[in-house]
DNA sequence: CAAAAATATTTTATCATTGAAATATTACTT
DNA sequence: AAGTAATATTTCAATGATAAAATATTTTTG
């Protein structure tokens, strides 16, 4: 039988931990959030929480690594909801400028207190590790 | 505007950095996968690379941490493509007993080449690091 | 300036997953 | 032994993502 070396099958088991984690806290966030919020749409509302300058689509489909299509239902999704204002941009008009509204910002914060019990149980659970140290072991590994 | 404390902010992102990773490396392995198969399917075969012993679905979809419906379309799907056996279990017969064909070995080894360049190129990358601190800290993480 | 290439968004078909319901079998309870 | 609860699998509708094609606009190039 062929065999394969000890690293590339760590790797994989590295790789399998962290697929294992996202999908349980995918799971355990999306059940929390109010049902009109799925991580997607929460996730851009986040993302304008910290800054709120206008963005497009397509740097928000980079910002959060899915297709540009993807973008574009969320984008519909919340634009329907009044979460966010979508306007052309004046100057490129194959652009459009998305930034989020007041009813997006009351939004994203009920959303935070919906999940704020889950985190708080995971940062109790994780007290002992130091997740800032982890951060950074991740970002490096994503850079590869 | 409403405040949320930094440990909550820190993990939400923790969290979406391991969201981020887990995307793109389920993207290259997809790419770089036999078309006939898929991560999931991959990742039922290399499962039982390790240990040849049957499992039923239920077992499978735990281990994977999927629905049992998402298990029973990945096993039909493999039973179709003749890498996988299933059969009664005899003495129970709401179960049933999956096990590995050798062409399903022959299947994921020749899969195992192809994503071996990407494996080896992460483990290049992220030489610097040791990975096996990061395996604990994620196991311990996901374990809350 | 016209043609070609690049960029931004939307549309479409396809696919894998989920949660819940349906079905079937076995184990428990009294 | 009958009825209820638990377990295992499958089916089904809905969802959210992808890749690729379609459309529209702007930039580059010759």
């Amino acid at each position: 039988m062929l065999q394969f070396n000890n690293k590339d099958m760590n790797l994989l088991i590295l790789l399998s931990e962290i697929a294992t984690i996202e999908q349980l806290a995918r799971n355990k966030l999306d059940n929390a959030l109010p049902k009109d919020l799925n991580i997607s749409s929460f996730s851009v509302l986040n993302h304008f929480s910290g800054s709120r300058a206008e963005k497009t689509p397509l740097q928000l489909a980079r910002s959060f690594h899915v297709t540009k299509g993807a973008m574009t239902n969320t984008l519909n999704k919340l634009e329907k909801q009044g979460y966010i204002h979508v306007r052309p941009d004046w100057n490129d008009a194959r652009k459009k400028c998305v930034s989020i509204s007041q009813s997006g910002i009351d939004a994203r914060n009920n959303a935070m207190k919906s999940i704020k019990p889950i985190l708080d149980e995971i940062i109790q659970k994780t007290n002992h590790m130091t997740k800032k140290s982890l951060l950074g072991d991740l970002r490096n590994f994503r850079e590869a």
